[in-house]
DNA sequence: TACTTCACTGTAATTACATGA
DNA sequence: ATCATGTAATTACAGTGAAGT
């Protein structure tokens, strides 16, 4: 049905890939991305140091050819990568440690439903025992505390089996209508409807 | 009915500022907030579905008066933010889930030790009792299971004990130096050196 | 039929700018 | 001034489907 292509020139410039591209170290009024060369010194900088002093700044910004200005931008986005990044992590590593206190969790219960078992069996021998001999030592310490209610639950929470939370994008048709996203990260895990930002401030 | 100059009061007025400098460093204003009204309109339509087909494009175009290319951006932009927010979401989820099975498996710990307790005292009475009498029923399921292998460790992995890992920002001077960023946020956690990023092959 | 191209979608990463503390 | 954070726009790449060959 929607067939006009005649539309402003579509700016869907997939070409001119250059597979190692970024040899422009010249002048381009254009110029962009930065070159790799740029990007490596910036990058051994950040790690050195996560925070940009002035003299080193102006340091950069020579060596590069870069302004100060894009110094202190570059940095400053860096930063904010770094963060959601350590965010990731975190989060893998927090779903690696509640795997594992599950896992532990659940063997205790087990644990717990054996030694009431023996115990069980235990006492009742006790109490067998002491029956036939005469009854002259009943045995008072029958009292087995209760499980401190503690959920049964299976895990709860869905936390998504597949780690990968980034990039799965395999193949995703959910319905008829092809979604190239993967709406695993999209409707997974819990409840939420869009959560309507923040919505001020 | 709408006065131009600051309506909607749920917002922050940013687009009154934005009139007047936009004058930075010899550039020509081209960045362009949008405007309050439309990005009610497009937080609606994002509330409504996540995704944007040519359609609803084309329409909400018109309506904003805004290229569908800008349209398009936006919802891209939104829907990376969107994620990031979701992942933040996920993990205090996952943080709560694995504070309480944390607490449960403390609990069965406790548990466990309180049952093996009076396990060891049945069976030392019922050890008793069958010497006491003569030895002709030797209790044999003295086999109190072995506990399988269950990290009694703390809590391993820091994950920062206050809940916020966003904004904090509070009070971190680490050492001398004064650091106005969390660095609850940076050196937290678990090891990591600055991870290099994927020095993009 | 299969293969290639085109037009478009999407994500992810980047660059730059704006604002508030 | 810096910094964190939010935003807008750009770039690069991948996937899809409808032609065109």
């Amino acid at each position: 049905m929607k067939q006009p292509s005649s539309m402003v020139p579509t700016f869907t410039d997939r070409n001119n890939i250059s597979t190692i591209n970024n040899n422009h170290n010249g002048s381009d009024p254009k110029k962009k991305r930065l070159s790799n060369e740029q990007l490596e010194l910036l990058e051994n900088s950040f790690q050195d140091e996560i925070k940009l002093d002035p003299d080193r700044k102006l340091k950069l910004s020579k060596e590069l050819g870069l302004q100060p200005r894009q110094i202190a931008v570059w940095f400053q986005n860096r930063r904010a990568r770094w963060k959601a990044k350590q965010l990731e992590r975190l989060y893998d590593a927090l779903k690696q440690e509640y795997d594992a206190v599950s896992r532990d969790k659940h063997k205790l219960q087990q644990e717990v439903m054996a030694l009431r078992a023996i115990l069980k069996d235990q006492v009742g021998k006790l109490k067998q025992i002491s029956t036939e001999i005469s009854g002259e030592e009943t045995v008072e310490s029958t009292s087995i505390p209760i499980s401190t209610e503690i959920n049964t639950n299976p895990p709860l929470i869905t936390t998504n089996n597949n780690n990968n939370h980034n990039q799965i994008n395999s193949e995703c048709n959910n319905n008829n209508i092809n979604y190239p996203l993967n709406m695993d990260d999209y409707n997974n895990t819990i409840m939420m409807p869009p959560p309507y930002w923040p919505s001020c401030p």
